[in-house]
RNA sequence: GGCGAGGUAGCUCAGUUGGUAGAGCACACGGCUGAAAACCGUGGUGUCGCCGGUUCAAGUCCGGCCCUCGCCA
């Protein structure tokens, strides 16, 4: 098989770590022309592939660790990717694991415009000095929306919040569009979900594999990093036993947010069950050739 | 066998002169438009090792037993 996809032309598969994104993504690129786009936060960085579970793809390794990303930044890169793979005939496919980054490479939703770092320091040292009540008051002030979705204690969001309201923007638009299911192409987004006790078994296999390929080693010259990686400083500090189980219930906490997640990503198709990659993605696309 | 320490939530532990069992982590649910594997909110899930005694009232005091760890034999 080699035709692409039309009018649904772009996949998106998201799910949780270790529910077997990457193979059913590798055996879609096998039945049509594809180009894997990742959305997933971590694996942006270069320097921790085995920890991170990188695989092939775009968009993979392409920040160094001593640097911080943001959504913006990947949204406009993952834009550019996938237009460069329909330009060139060939579907992409956005797989990933971190829901934000999900929306920002397949719908167009600007997210706010950086500010002034020495504002944000500002405010950092306001909410510290005066206390969290006390800033949170003026932003009711200022932006009583924003400041009504924003818990006082919800240190990052309410300094983010006044700055963007300094800057001109708010946190929370009156009305939104990053939940829906407006994107910026045709796009057929597959939800994977396999049973908790598979999900488990699979966490406990890779986070044995990791330290197998040499992940203390990967942790010990990565030192220290700007993205806090989940698993790092338990590598790189703990016994092989202890940062095993510490990853493994991290691993786990992970895939129940990324659950979740998944349950808000509008108009996704749920794929569930412990099946083979090849079957999955054989539903897939009769799931997407359905919608032309 | 003797001496010592201990047994309380899934785990590690706190619990004062006897007065409605509680922290952290884990877990669950929810929020989250420059960090998202981040950040924030809410929730205690228990035969206090077992049996008996004292007491209005026992995780707490008394007696016996069981189990774990350490030291000595």
């Amino acid at each position: 098989m080699t035709r692409g996809l039309a009018p649904p032309r772009v996949l998106a598969l998201f799910g949780p770590t270790a529910s077997g994104k990457t193979a059913v993504a590798e055996e879609l690129a096998r039945r049509i022309p594809a180009e894997l786009v990742s959305a997933d936060s971590m694996q942006l960085y270069r320097g921790l592939p085995i920890l991170t579970n990188q695989g092939a793809g775009r968009l993979v390794g392409i920040w160094p660790l001593d640097r911080q990303g943001s959504v913006a930044e990947y949204g406009r890169l993952a834009h550019a990717e996938i237009d460069a793979a329909l330009a060139a005939g060939r579907t992409p496919i956005v797989v990933g694991g971190s829901g934000l980054y999900l929306r920002a490479a397949l719908s167009d939703v600007e997210i706010p415009p950086a500010v002034d770092a020495t504002d944000r320091a500002e405010w950092e040292r306001a909410y510290t000095e005066l206390g969290a009540e006390h800033v949170h008051g003026l932003l009711r002030e200022r932006d009583a929306r924003a400041a009504a979705q924003v818990h006082p204690n919800d240190r990052k969001r309410v300094i983010r919040a006044l700055e963007l309201h300094a800057a001109g923007a708010t946190l929370v638009p009156e009305v939104s569009r990053l939940w829906t299911d407006e994107t910026r192409h045709p796009t057929v987004i597959f939800g994977l979900e396999v049973p908790a006790d598979v999900l488990e078994r699979r966490i406990r296999a890779r986070t044995a594999e990791m330290f197998e390929r040499g992940v203390v080693e990967e942790a010990a010259a990565a030192g220290e990093v700007v993205p806090e990686v989940l698993g790092l400083e338990a590598v790189q500090t703990l016994s092989r036993p202890e940062a095993e189980e510490a990853i493994a219930v991290a691993t786990r906490r992970l895939a129940a947010y990324q659950r979740k997640w998944l349950r808000r990503i509008p108009g996704i198709v749920r794929i569930e069950g412990d099946r083979p990659a090849e079957e999955v993605a054989d539903a897939i696309l009769e799931v997407a050739r359905a919608r032309q």
